[in-house]
DNA sequence: GTATCCGTATACTGGTCGGTATGCCGACGA
DNA sequence: TCGTCGGCATACCGACCAGTATACGGATAC
């Protein structure tokens, strides 16, 4: 399998950034060391620092690389929340918690999640027909907690949080009394 | 001020879990450093080594000894939301997702505080004298959901979640569609 | 084909920090 | 009042790890 440079750094950063979010996921960043990340990539170290600046800027590369991505629809704003991702999103949380500059971006972008998400919920009652009980975005704040907070009870204990709790609460915060 | 040995040994053991619990929320469990607690509680190491096992019994009695109030009714299920402990607590949520054992302690009280939650819940429900949209301990999960979720996000940015707005999620949730 | 250079492996270092061994002082029991 | 002991301070150690310096092999350019 001959590559050109190019192609080679390319898969070589890709592979990175893949084990690094399994690692920083199953560790934390704190926890978790460069060498971890190198060998679940079957590299080393250098490989590491040859393509990121540090270890912060690996973990943030990876955050980048797999943003929250924009749902499509009000029900798969649940599904989107793999374990890993809750735990890595969770973890840049902190970060952010701590890091004014971070947590300024943050909230942005989240403004940019909210009113995207309120867009499907004013699609959603124009469909339905039924008014909303709150304004579009205070919805959409609603809909985006339930959904992260029944993601991190699911991961906790998933017995304890039905499949379809999360559509039935939309179903209910939409006003549909409905079933 | 003379104490007895006992009242000694408490107060220093108050203190550090105190400088502890706001440490560890500054930092996180693994970025501070058992000097920083000690230092920040007006001691040193060796004080922390006398009264806890080491650095992970530390924490564990922090969160111990400011476990989740279980609230007096459904509205204060928000207001224990200060921001220390929501970040303790969150620390703590990713450390239970890495250790099976910790997780299932955890599971284990978050049963408890839920169906604590859903008592109220049937309570809210009777005296409203409206049907429950899903089971109490259903409805709890989401008032659970709502009040971590919503806190989350109001710590990203205080802005884009109304001071009323749990409340006014709640009213919805419990059938109540006036105002 | 050959010289160059780029990207990764290898080897190493300095600093940090959890944990320990020991000293010291003040409370306790008699 | 005195000897003992318990609790905290001090000094220290060893391990771990982020980051660096350098070696090396294969792709690239000519």
């Amino acid at each position: 399998m001959r590559r050109t440079r190019q192609e080679q750094r390319a898969a070589t950063r890709a592979t990175l950034l893949d084990a690094a979010a399994d690692v920083f996921a199953r560790h934390g960043f704190h926890a978790a060391t460069v060498d971890q990340v190198a060998e679940a990539a079957g590299l080393t170290k250098g490989a590491v620092y040859s393509n990121f600046e540090n270890k912060e800027d690996l973990f943030l590369s990876v955050l980048e690389h797999r943003l929250d991505p924009f749902p499509a629809d009000l029900a798969s704003a649940f599904e989107s929340h793999d374990r890993t991702w809750l735990l890595l999103k969770t973890e840049f949380w902190l970060h952010a918690m701590r890091d004014p500059d971070v947590r300024f971006k943050l909230a942005a972008r989240s403004r940019v999640l909210r009113d995207r998400v309120a867009a499907l919920v004013d699609q959603a009652a124009a469909e339905r027909g039924v008014p909303l009980p709150a304004t579009a975005p205070e919805v959409a704040s609603i809909v985006l907690a339930l959904s992260d907070g029944l993601a991190v009870q699911a991961l906790i204990d998933s017995a304890s949080v039905p499949d379809d709790l999360f559509a039935r609460a939309l179903a209910i915060v939409l006003g549909d009394a409905s079933s």
